[in-house]
This record gives structure tokens, sequence and C-alpha cells, in this order.
DNA sequence: CTATCTGTTCTGAC
DNA sequence: TGTCAGAACAGATA
């Protein structure tokens, strides 16, 4: 599920990829997951590529924009002309039961099942929208209507003003949001989503049901290195791929490996308290954290 | 076979 | 206003 690492792993393979390089070309297999005229961005150039929140902005030299949500289960998968040629039709297929992780022959097979969208560059390279369930979408955005898309969103993570402060402010006005909700709301904590949510209130040692107003000056700030942490962790090892996510070039992230207790149900608390991971549910979401350690 | 669960965000009801 | 269920969708699991 792409949250903050993720799209900002996919924003930096993408960067290097198609800046400089001209749409000339638009297939839409799903038209759900398509909003706007392509005539408005075909024969363009890609600008920049840049993420807010876990949006994913593609600045074309007409300003216009492609804006992309990968909700749970889009992948954005670049391929050169060169690899399009040599793995479009047979490409190699693995069996469901490479180590416990999913099948992966998405990603070497393009277009696949779930590609909803094609974008052609003028040398030849495409990008594939993949969305297995559809909740994922693209839209082309005006330029002066990209500020009130990303109104909505809080301060991100790693911006200098995002302090106790910030947080305090936010948690007076719902004193009795629980921390995970409160976390995980994108008006306050951008990018943020169920994985790193969970890391960073085990790192804290907080538990994720107490209430907002109930939590300390300190813990604010505990919470908030936290999060950075995880958050750079996820970064640091090119994200999570926990079922669908991959990178830019259609790889897998190695962040899994990593977590402490998200998905890490019944396994021993890593805090070395003798305790147990637990899953709970809050807010409709599954939580995992360790009694003993998170207070 | 059906029922349940997943995880992000929006919508509509209370 | 805050809170919550349900919907969007497809597939894995029980």
């Amino acid at each position: 599920m792409p949250e903050l690492p993720e799209v900002e792993t996919i924003k930096k393979g993408l960067s290097k990829r198609i800046v400089g390089l001209k749409i000339v070309d638009i297939e839409i297999k799903n038209d759900k997951s398509f909003l706007g005229d392509v005539k408005k961005v075909i024969h363009y150039e890609v600008i920049s590529v840049e993420r807010r929140a876990k949006l994913i902005r593609i600045k074309l030299s007409n300003d216009y924009n492609l804006l992309f949500h990968l909700k749970l289960t889009g992948q954005l998968i670049w391929r050169d002309a060169a690899l399009l040629r040599s793995l479009s039709y047979e490409g190699p297929r693995s069996n469901s039961f490479s180590g416990g992780h999913p099948s992966y022959d998405w990603s070497t097979k393009l277009p696949n099942s779930n590609t909803r969208i094609i974008f052609t560059f003028d040398d030849d390279s495409k990008l594939f929208f993949n969305d297995l369930r559809k909740f994922g979408w693209c839209k082309i955005v005006a330029a002066q209507s990209i500020e009130p898309q990303f109104k909505e969103y809080g301060l991100d993570p790693f911006d200098k003003k995002f302090a106790t402060n910030y947080l305090l402010g936010h948690a007076k006005r719902i004193p009795n949001r629980n921390i995970k909700q409160f976390l995980m709301d994108q008006a306050i904590a951008p990018g943020m989503g169920n994985i790193y949510t969970d890391e960073s209130l085990f790192d804290a040692k907080i538990s994720p049901l107490r209430k907002v107003k109930d939590i300390s000056v300190s813990e604010w700030k505990t919470i908030i290195s936290s999060m950075q942490k995880v958050l750079n962790l996820g970064l640091k090892y090119g994200g999570t791929t926990d079922s669908d996510y991959v990178n830019a070039e259609g790889g897998k992230g190695g962040m899994q490996d990593h977590l402490k207790v998200y998905h890490q149900t019944g396994k021993p608390c890593l805090g070395a308290c003798g305790g147990v991971v637990k899953r709970i549910t809050i807010g409709g979401r599954g939580t995992h954290f360790c009694k003993n350690c998170q207070k």
C-alpha cells in the first residue's frame, strides 16, 4: 500500500526516467481510472515529477498536470523501448509460492490484466498505470487548480514546522480522537498510512488507543521523531512491498523485512518485553502493537 | 459455495 | 461538529 515512502520512491524513480520526455499517446483501458481530456496533455513534455501527501504530480510543459493517487493497489511502472520488446509477450512467470510473497508476473509482463492506462513517450518508452482494485485514479489538472487540490492536506511530516505546537493545535480541535486515527488523518500528517503509523507508535512506545488530549509535550516530541525515523527507514529501503507495491522500475521494496509490528501479529515483541504483537481494529483499520511496550 | 477481510478516501447519515 | 457505516473493487482466505 503506497504511503509516503512508497510514493516518494516512485516519484524519485519516475523523475529519473521521464523528465524531458514527450507524451505521444495515452491508451485508457479502464475509463473510470482516468479523468480528463487526453488531448490536453498529448504532445507535451514532462517538466518534473513531484509528491504531495500520497499524490504524484507529473508537471507538463503546457501548464497541465497529471495527478495520480495509487490508493491500495496502484502501480506506476516505466519500461524503456528495449525492455518492452524483450518482455512484452512471454515474460518469465514465477509461481505463487516464492517464499510467501505473491507472484510477480505482472512486474515482468506489461501490459497485463491489471493495466488501466498506458502512456507512450516520444522515445517509445511506456509508463503503465496498473491497479488491481481500481480505487486509484489519474486526472488532468490545470496549474491553477493544483493548490486547491492540495489545500486539504496538512504539513508534510518532514516539514520544519511539523513540530509539537502544530500537532497540539490539531489535538485541541479533536481532543478525544485516538492517536492512531489522528496520525492517519491526511489533514494532519499527510502521507502517513497504516504501516508507518503502527511502526511509529511502536517506536514511540505510545499505545494507538491513547486519546490525543492525554499526550504530553515530551510524548509529542517522541512521536514526531519516531515518525521521521520510520519514514526515513522506509525511504532508505525503498518502501514496503506487502502485496502490490513496486517502484518505478517494477522492483520490490525492502522495508517489509524491517517492520516490527505491522503484520507481525502473534510474533514475539522486539522490545524484549516478553510480550507478543497484538492486532486490534481501530477506526476500521487493522492496528498492530505491543501492550507491554506501548502505554 | 458463501462470508469475511483487506486498506485509502469519499459520501451520506446520525 | 464529530463519528461512523458503507461504498468504490477484486482477490485471498476461512
